[in-house]
DNA sequence: TAAATAATTCTATTAAACGGAACAAGTTGT
DNA sequence: ACAACTTGTTCCGTTTAATAGAATTATTTA
């Protein structure tokens, strides 16, 4: 409990995916190298952290310097974070942010269920943690806001791709590879439709351990202001400590957060 | 030897004198706009703010939502800072070089009052550390930077809640667990509701064993350029030593290290 | 003082940003 | 209910900035 909250700062090995070779990123991972280590760093330095070759990073700290967003001890060749950086910082954190009321909306479901719990959106036919508040248990399931996972392998997946309409759903199941993590995972495609039925019948999905053994977890839907489910709020936990029947008695609750959350989806 | 060789009119009207026109630059750019604009703002507003064309913008944000960068609401498609900046945020604010005088500030302050003394911003409704300086007792409370606590059991979450916008404010402390750490603690919403107008009023927050039995504290706020609170200081100490209402006496030396923050936040 | 290491500049090549324009989706007014 | 308008998204040829190897210069170390 009460940790720091440092969130990877940088990951090279990125697929490809799509503009993940963005030189606007590039810059911010530089930002974030520099803001990381908390001393002025050098360029050999900064060098190792980002694998960036140094003519590159060089240029673009000249850049940034020029810009104020870092400074150089006068005389030094360190950089650290500049007064326009702090500044973006202070804006970040004083932003009135929805998402504030939201992750503070998910803070008090985990309080009240004990367990973690998360809220994630489909994107490309991909499932995207938007945020995640944690249970404080030492058994952890490391899964970070902004993590992607297949659908076809969780609660949340699941349920998002019953709710949409037939003809997309079609066409995302149509390309799913639909891989095998554990002997639950379903894996073929007439289960995974009918499943996809059940879901929308009964408006909750769960997720057997088919994404990671001992590990289940319950989800049900968000609905923005016009009805249409948008988002997906799951509480999961180890099996051998929240049984799936017994998570299951947290629907009510999971459904009276997923209503709040609704209401800031003006 | 060594002639420029220019069949080329120098153009010395294009100062491209060093990057102004970086693509990194204008990729913070955006975030400091989306950041400035304190609601989640649209594609239109963007292009107002930045000048930029309407579709480099666009291709820009989803490279940046993707990097979890920004973030948009999940139904809607307008976008806001996301989970990343704020930990670039924190990052930067607690890195050493950025924190240097603020940290010094604080230590005159504890040296003045010979009693600890903190600063703390509100991230995602958390209360989080930001820097803090011990003074040499024996008692110690355990909080070093980059602590998280709920805020109503603490001065400076009290007040850094009271100074937020009264819809931002009622969103918040209606998700607000409450959670109870002392017999002091406020778990009531009305109580807390009046204990923040006081705090308005009055301009400062106190905690009078609300979060650790035998421990108060005194908080006022520290504004940024603007006017608008941004952080809080406050000092605390073993109600035995130091009681509250001694406590008090130390809110204009609190005020004027404010002060003095304030102005490092240009 | 030389050798080693780190920082800076140079340059041709490549890839990414660019932005106008067409298109789609969503909104407003009658 | 439809049209007129606004706002968001995609397309794609063009332009420009980013790239990184290598040479050069400055700084530290032996």
């Amino acid at each position: 409990m009460l940790e720091i909250d440092n969130h990877e700062p940088l990951d090279i090995s990125k697929k490809d995916s799509s503009g993940e070779n963005s030189s606007m990123l590039k810059g911010v991972v530089i930002l974030e190298a520099l803001a990381a280590l908390k001393q002025s760093a050098s360029l050999a330095q900064l060098m190792q952290i980002t694998g960036m070759p140094k003519a590159s990073l060089h240029r673009t700290l000249a850049i940034f310097e020029e810009a104020g967003l870092v400074a150089r001890e006068p005389g030094g060749r360190t950089y650290a974070p500049g007064n326009r950086l702090s500044s973006l910082a202070i804006a970040t954190l004083t932003h009135d942010t929805v998402s504030a009321i939201r992750h503070s909306i998910l803070r008090k479901l985990v309080a009240d269920l004990g367990e973690t719990c998360n809220l994630a959106v489909l994107k490309r036919g991909e499932l995207f943690y938007l945020d995640r508040v944690e249970a404080n248990w030492a058994l952890r399931l490391h899964l970070p806001p902004g993590t992607v996972l297949p659908p076809h392998c969780s609660a949340s997946g699941k349920l998002l791709l019953a709710f949409k309409t037939p003809e997309e759903r079609a066409k995302l199941l149509e390309n799913l590879p639909l891989e095998k993590f554990t002997h639950r995972t379903i894996t073929d495609r007439d289960l995974l439709e009918s499943e996809l039925e059940r879901i929308v019948s009964t408006g909750y999905a769960i997720d057997n351990e088919e994404y990671v053994l001992g590990v289940s977890c319950v989800a049900v839907p968000v609905r923005d202001a016009v009805g249409e489910v948008v988002a997906a709020i799951a509480v999961h936990a180890a099996t051998a400590r929240l049984p799936l029947n017994q998570a299951m008695e947290h629907i009510p609750m999971l459904k009276e957060a997923s209503a709040r959350i609704s209401q800031t989806l003006s």
